[in-house]
DNA sequence: CTGTATCCAGACGGATACTG
DNA sequence: CAGTATCCGTCTGGATACAG
């Protein structure tokens, strides 16, 4: 065939690219390293702030809301006296964390 | 330990999460779908253009120059009388695009 | 066909101050 | 500790016109 077959990239529906959407609902510039924060274990709000190092209190909200609205992340207060409150991955995060974490693996090969 | 042990997501030297990194590289709205969309074999620049839907030339030329940079994709001038070039994926952006298709069948499954 | 050059609107994220 | 509320600069990407 001259004409190139396209590949499963598009949705025959929406017309959107299940990958890209994907890839969005990582979140934009700290997304990403959030969840993969998350892939060692529940994590209070204070720590992910220092963890993922200049990231201000908003976004790191927003996000965060968003990644529980998707169902990969887990909101529990702990009702101790600091008020904390601990995040971890729902196990459909942890699978998407699992292929992340391939990124990572990529990243460090050889060019 | 009740503090929280932190997994391998910072450069030691940089400071910056390696995984977050690698999502950077592909790039913006398009980026993802372009690289998947290469997955399926050689494109041109115009089947690129209508496949990624409503990209503007100006966006697809700027992320298949940095794709081509960061050696993602190769970009093979045809000599014929449409003067035509081709995009390809190098072997690096192969290995990178089969860790995305994984990302397809993460988001085909239930929730 | 494959770009390049401007211009511009909107999304995104940082800084800061305030609250329960 | 865990947010919320504003303000505001920056960066991205779309539209359009022009060029090799």
């Amino acid at each position: 065939m001259t004409a190139h077959t396209p590949g499963p990239w598009a949705d025959p529906v929406t017309g959107v690219c299940p990958v890209a959407e994907t890839l969005r609902l990582l979140g934009g510039k700290h997304g990403p390293t959030l969840l993969h924060c998350l892939t060692g274990g529940e994590m209070h709000f204070l720590e992910l702030s220092r963890a993922l190092g200049g990231i201000s209190r908003k976004v790191l909200t927003e996000q965060l809301r968003v990644f529980e609205a998707e169902g990969l992340i887990s909101r529990t207060p702990k009702q101790d006296a600091r008020r904390r409150v601990a995040y971890a991955l729902t196990p459909r995060g942890q699978a998407l964390g699992a292929i992340i974490a391939q990124l990572y693996d990529w990243s460090t090969q050889p060019a």
